[in-house]
DNA sequence: ATAACCATGTAAATGGTTACATGATTAG
DNA sequence: CTAATCATGTAACCATTTACATGGTTAT
């Protein structure tokens, strides 16, 4: 699946922006399952508007930039209908995080606790924000991926945060880092 | 992170082919947090040959076809070592699964059922891969982010396990379904 | 017979990221 | 004064996916 038919996703729970559209992948109902800039999602949107997808209402604003407010057409409907029919691919991981941690024993001690400081920030951002985000009244299958969410953020988290001297290895090199990490967060 | 480094990575454990390197990635150690093609594994290799990064030797096999046979470099293992001593990029994860049961108030009671029995496999899957990966003999950092696939998907697989009844909305339309859903994996 | 596995590769097409361009407002 | 937030967009570049091309072996 594409950006294209994602903002076509985005746009059925509501009209919305470009601008609104990035928030969602970046830090609502969307970031656990799916990321794009905007450097996709300005050029998907002009696209889905040629298509006959989506329609747009340029609105002026007080003391702010104007926006594009983009809204589903029938037409869009049956096309994010239509993709939602499709048979779904293999899911799609790449985390450089896990992939320095993986050849961990290949970095120096700085490196090291930068890349796990780093995985424990992301998770706990994460968390926050489906935390943040209100799906009270959602619709059932989507509260359900909401909850997925949660559940596999607060499995890492506390493996990582469990496991920090496992990995580490009680590193003798840095005290400031460990009364970081033992300060920081929750 | 590139396929090009990955590679270099999958070679630091061990000279190998582009075919088996294609295996860690599919199923291998690294198969829950990078993926890679044979389309973009074998470019990647030649053009890792043309740096001096990897040194290639041709090897002859019996009943079935020759393979190359790629090798790090000094230079290789440099330029590995550089690579992970970069910041980290942020996770990028795309699942076309969660964004379909995202919208599942959208979708026919079939493909509801297809698509959550799709994710099921997947992690199913995953996590056989990785019980079949040894990891007894690996540094203790490679271990720990093994630990971290396993908890993962052990979370995830109970989560939709236990959840599929709150998903599915206890459909009565295809009996044969829920029986094959009560049969099958572990 | 047929499918799956072994094994490598290329070319075209797709799609996404990055950098650039612009500019007002608000909070620190 | 600086950084962040709001707001949109394009062009060049980069990387990956898909489809094609080839062909022997082994298991069902």
């Amino acid at each position: 699946m594409d950006t294209k038919t994602l903002c076509l996703g985005a746009l059925s729970l509501g009209d919305a922006s470009g601008y609104e559209i990035k928030k969602m992948f970046e830090e609502g109902p969307f970031s656990h399952f799916y990321d794009a800039g905007f450097g996709s999602i300005y050029p998907a949107l002009n696209s889905l508007l040629e298509d006959g997808y989506v329609t747009c209402q340029e609105m002026e604003q007080v003391g702010r930039p104007a926006k594009k407010v983009y809204s589903l057409t029938e037409a869009g409907r049956a096309s994010l209908h239509k993709q939602l029919h499709t048979v779904p691919a293999k899911d799609h991981i790449r985390s450089d995080m896990a992939t320095m941690m993986f050849f961990g024993h290949l970095l120096d001690p700085r490196q090291k606790d930068l890349v796990f400081e780093s995985y424990i920030d992301q998770f706990r951002d994460k968390l926050r924000c489906l935390h943040e985000t209100d799906v009270s009244d959602a619709p059932a299958e989507r509260q359900f991926i909401h909850g997925l969410g949660v559940a596999l953020y607060e499995t890492a988290l506390d493996y990582l945060e469990k496991g920090a001297d496992v990995f580490l290895g009680e590193q003798s090199g840095e005290p400031e880092q460990s009364k970081k990490r033992a300060a920081g967060g929750a």
